[in-house]
DNA sequence: CACGCCATCGGGGATGACCCTGGTTGATCC
DNA sequence: GGATCAACCAGGGTCATCCCCGATGGCGTG
């Protein structure tokens, strides 16, 4: 390792900065810190460096916001979360904004350290718990949480509902669960109002969201 | 640990299989070894083992076919894919299906151990590399691989395509991008026809399949 | 310069989507 | 036995979608 890798910390906390540049500010380069997410965006475009020590959660969007604002502008520079928290929303959230890896601020010197140089080298770090969150997230088994919406619905709303959202036409879904054309359209319109839509376009969203297809 | 971790070893190879029960069989309980897909299957059903050391190349389906196999049957039954392929597309097939690991053959005594009881116990292991390929495909970041249906539609259809599949309706992309719904209306037809779809609805899945929302 | 392609716009029309106000039946509950 | 609700259906209306026909001007290529 001839250079040392150049660090950038994002937390809004002033006193975890220091703390991070006392604890590894001799074994890495800190080219520097900042609380806000306007400034990390301007200030790491400015600095462009190798790793970006990420606090997950930030005032005005937290740390997905950042990497949203950096989008692919700087493929050299990868980002490390580092959150107190270890929910599985925030690590699928974080990774799927673009993070290389994910480590909680229970992490020691050596360790952090250990993670910087990985994330540096193109690898990706994981708590090893956390890991398992993506997985879990990737592999789609993450089953719809028990939907209180959906249950507002009667048996044929959720028939129709399905259906619908998979872009028959109200003739067809009429066709297929032997009913008439206006009483597809009452179970549309019940629908909409029960989960607060507009119209089927914004119902096939919903659907999507929830993997009901 | 005051049990020993129950290990079931499945590699089409029985050298390879010796290998692994030689190498470990003193610091874990090997449970059975099995050379084929419909073996393992049965095997692992029978003795539910509390790991898989899961070879990825299998005739007949490969690890994936012995994942899907078991389903959601065994929860306490973790799998950890062990190959020489290090290529990205076997890393995240055997993961979609349900993986909870995945480390090269390349991989020491030690490490294997290791990686046997970190799977056993709930985390998800890899070799740090592969961690990433699985990263990127889900940050989708495989930015689908330049698409020809795509390159044969106009700048401008191309921007009506992504707000129409987005679920506006035909005045509000006129009134976004600053045309008349006659416009709006002529280039979706052009969309439609050229990607030979019938509908908005069909667009919106053509769109969503290939993540250009 | 003629030709093709793109982008823009229009008329007219058929069908679909969505809403509103009704109605009937049957099951369930108190 | 009245109240409630799911499920079914109708008429009539407005707007959206999608198609057909057509037109204009710009821009680049042979």
């Amino acid at each position: 390792m001839t250079a040392r890798v150049r660090v950038f910390v994002v937390d809004d906390h002033a006193l975890f900065r220091s703390g991070v540049k006392a604890e590894i500010g001799d074994a890495v380069e800190i080219v520097g810190d900042v609380g806000t997410v306007d400034e990390a965006i301007i200030a790491i475009r400015a600095t462009r460096p190798d790793v970006v020590l990420l606090d997950v959660h930030l005032p005005n969007g937290g740390g997905r916001a950042i990497l949203e604002g950096l989008a692919d502008d700087l493929p050299d520079t990868k980002c490390l979360a580092l959150s107190v928290s270890d929910a599985a929303d925030d690590v699928i959230g974080v990774i799927r904004a673009g993070a290389r890896g994910y480590v909680t601020k229970t992490i020691t010197r050596e360790e952090l350290l250990d993670a910087i140089r990985r994330v540096h080298a193109g690898d990706a770090v994981f708590s090893p718990r956390l890991a398992g969150f993506v997985l879990d997230a990737f592999a789609g088994s993450v089953p719809v949480t028990s939907d209180p919406d959906m249950d507002r619905l009667t048996n044929r709303e959720q028939e129709v509902l399905r259906l619908i959202a998979r872009g028959y036409t109200y003739k067809e879904v009429a066709a297929r669960i032997h009913v008439s054309v206006k009483t597809v359209e009452t179970h549309v319109s019940s629908v909409l109002r029960k989960l607060q839509l507009s119209n089927r376009h914004e119902l096939t969203a919903w659907a999507t969201d929830r993997r009901l297809l």
